[in-house]
Order: C-alpha cells, then sequence, then structure tokens
DNA sequence: CAGATAACTGAACGTCGATAAGTTATCAAT
DNA sequence: ATTGATAACTTATCGACGTTCAGTTATCTG
C-alpha cells in the first residue's frame, strides 16, 4: 500500500463523466520527463509515479507509450499554428510577411527548444507525424499527427500570396517552401541539437540564414 | 553447445596476435543492424548472433554499446573526408570548388543514406561526436568521435581560398561555413529521413539549394 | 608437456514495455 | 439504502533488454 514517489494524494478516483483529466495528467507528467530526460530514459513506470497511479493504468488512456509521444507532437504543433495564425492577422506585405514567418519560425524553436527537439529532432518522432507530412488537402487536420501538414500549408500560402502580388519566385510555391523550411529546419536544428556549442554569433547566424532565403528564393532582377 | 543462428562456424578462436578481426567483424554486423533495424532495435545479443559468439563477448572489445555506434560514426566521417580529399586534388576556382563541395556533400548523403541517417539523424549520435563539434585545432583527428572536426575543417578552408582568392563573403569564414552546411543538412535530413515522401522534384531542391547558398554567401556586387 | 593468460561462456541482476486477471470505486436504477 | 453493472485501477507476471561476474576453454610461451 505504499508509494513513496507519489505526487497526488492517493484513493482520489475520478467521478465518471471527468476522467478526461487523467488524460492530461498523464500527457503533462510525460512531457516533463520527456523534455528533462528524453524519450527513451522516461519509463511507463515513471510517468504513472508522477501521475500517481500504476504503470498499467497509463494504457487505459494511450495505446502504447508512442501514442503519449504522438498527442505531444500535436501539441506543440498546435502551438507552432497559433503563432503563425497570428502572423496572418497583420497586415503585412508578402515579402515582409515571409521573412516575419522565418523569424517566427526560428523563435519558436529557440524559446521552445526542448519541445522542438522531442518533435523533430529526437529521433523518436512518430510515424504518423512523419507520414502526414505536409500535403493537408487530404488530411483530416484534427486526426492525431496531421497538424505539422497543416503548419506547412500556412507556409505555402506566404508564398502564394507573393506571387500573386506580383513578384516572381525562382522555383514553385511548393518547392520554394520545401527548400525555405529545410534551410530553417537545417539552423535551428544545429542550434537546438547542440546549445552550448560555440557557434559563432547566434544573430549573424540567424539574420544570414533569413537573408540567405528570402534572397534565394524570391526573384529581386 | 547449440548455436542455431550463428553465421561463423563455431571453435575457431583466433590467434593470439590477430584478436583486432573480431572487432572489425563486430563492427560490420553492429553497422549491417543497425543500419536496417535502426539503434534501439539492434540488440547487443543479436549482434553477437551474427558474429558467432556470446553477447558478453562484445564487452571485451567495446566497453559499451555506445562505443560500437561511436566506432561506427568514425568509419563515416572517414568515408566523407575521403571524398572531400579527392576534391582537394581537382585544380578548380574556389566558387567552383565550393559548388562541387556542397554537391558532393549532397551526394554522399543521398548514396549512403542509411549511415547519414545513423550518424547525424538517428538521435543516437554518440555525445563525443556531437561534443566534437567542428572545432578540430585542439583535437587529436584520430581520438574517436572527432573526425567529424576534420571534416568541416575542409569545408571552411574552402571560404579561406575563396577569400584569399579576392572574392568578398557576407559573413566571415566560419560563420559562412556554419550556414552552408545548416542548410546542406537541413536539404539531406529531410530528404534521408522521408524518402518515400512526395517531395517536389529532388533535382530541383538540390540544385536550387546549391544556388541559394552560394549565392547567400558569397558577395556577387 | 606445464603454467600463464587471452578469449570466451553461462548464469544472473535489475529494468524495460506490455499483458492478463482480478479488485475496488463510482454510477444508474430501484 | 442496496444492488448490479461497469469504469478505473492494481498486482503479478512475461519476455527481452544492457550489463556484470565468476568460471571455463583455447592458445601461446617456455
Amino acid at each position: 500500500m505504499e508509494r513513496s514517489l507519489s505526487t497526488v494524494p492517493v484513493g482520489t478516483r475520478k467521478r465518471r463523466g471527468e476522467g478526461h483529466t487523467r488524460r492530461e495528467e498523464i500527457l503533462l507528467a510525460a512531457k516533463e520527463l520527456f523534455l528533462r530526460e528524453g524519450y527513451d530514459a522516461t519509463t511507463i513506470r515513471r510517468i504513472a509515479d508522477v501521475v500517481g497511479v500504476s504503470a498499467p493504468a497509463l494504457y487505459l488512456y494511450f495505446r502504447d507509450k508512442d501514442a503519449i509521444m504522438l498527442a505531444l507532437c500535436d501539441q506543440t504543433f498546435s502551438l507552432l499554428i497559433e503563432v503563425m495564425e497570428g502572423l496572418e492577422q497583420q497586415p503585412l506585405a508578402p515579402l515582409d510577411r515571409l521573412r516575419r514567418c522565418g523569424a517566427a519560425y526560428i523563435r519558436f524553436a529557440l524559446d521552445h527548444p526542448r519541445e522542438y527537439w522531442l518533435t523533430f529532432l529526437s529521433g523518436n518522432t512518430p510515424e504518423a507525424v512523419k507520414k502526414s507530412g505536409h500535403r493537408p488537402e487530404t488530411i483530416d487536420p484534427d486526426a492525431p499527427g496531421s497538424k505539422g501538414a497543416v503548419a506547412f500549408a500556412k507556409l505555402m500560402g506566404i508564398f502564394r500570396d507573393i506571387e500573386t502580388s506580383g513578384l516572381q519566385l525562382h522555383y514553385p510555391v511548393e518547392t520554394a517552401a520545401e527548400l525555405v523550411w529545410m534551410s530553417l529546419h537545417g539552423l535551428v536544428a544545429a542550434l537546438v541539437n547542440n546549445p552550448h556549442f560555440p557557434w559563432t554569433r547566434r544573430d549573424m547566424l540567424i539574420e544570414g540564414m533569413l537573408d540567405m532565403t528570402v534572397r534565394g528564393v524570391v526573384k529581386v532582377k
């Protein structure tokens, strides 16, 4: 009957109608552990301990360890989508919007490095996230694992606006979006993966990468 | 005495002086398994089975599972270094050499996608590789985990040549090298991580990224 | 042929993700 | 208030993992 590491009092079982709070408790505990210790180092038993239940109880709310990870990835994408929707509100020239969007992406990654790492770099990205890719048309945006495609679609929208505003691109809209995302991802992947590495000045790398990508994709003639 | 999955005949113990072949047998088996199944899915016992020895025997040659991984990463970097040294032989204008070098890096990654994945993307990159970073000056180039720094130094050398040839860079040599590597890495990371994803045309992405980076870093005035 | 020692093995430890079977708490209906 | 159903949870356990240790076998030296 002893539960030494428990965080919550024992014997407080939830009412019938609000069983969903357990799910969120689990996600909260799992996120903290995944971010602090990594995916592999985080055990089901440890998550259960923090929540205050036994390990098998988690399997009532998630099919397996990966399903927990998947839900957390979607949380991260939802945050990213919020940021980009905030940008869509502001009235900006398409080119400014592109640069702002890139800067926002970088800032997002550097402001939430652990979340970015877990979602994009940990190597434990659930297959569903990777497979959803960035073609949102055919996908239910609420299905688990497809929120990444929604975020990418917003980036493509910016390039469409640039074209309809009269400017020319060096590449088709989708290719341009891919190139820019790949570059930005390369930057933040390096910075997030090795934050303590003596990179040359961070601000120069960030500004440089933004200059490089915008200049490289939009025809300036 | 039964060993059903064994690949080599039992009872052929190596001579005193040539114990090193075992080490290479282990690396060969581990590489194949890591590449085919991934790091986590590959077990010490399975490697031992393929080699034809018991699991504890591996610990006579490697401190732990990570040390095997580290040796394999160094193998990959050695291959990459070979490619770049081949380029150093050819007499090329510095700008051509830069572009060729970038193209060679991309081709290397796409020709050896599984090795690239294991070394850069699997998320099991040994700490020694990541910490070695790209400052080769203070490091023994033969120490395990430091070959990555050697490869990066060669890229930086190209930018130095560009500068001494009279051309101007938008950034200091090292920053320029970091920016270019980050972009190229972003490209191949995406292509290697999701080879079956419907990217827009591969050749366009590759050429586009090369154009973008060279244009973005070297002043053309 | 006899130590010495390198190379290796069998058994075991503690921990992992996951499952099965059984128990307890809450609910709706009497 | 009591019942029966069922949601929520636990205990016990499984097979597999990386790793260690004590002991065994094969090769080398003399």
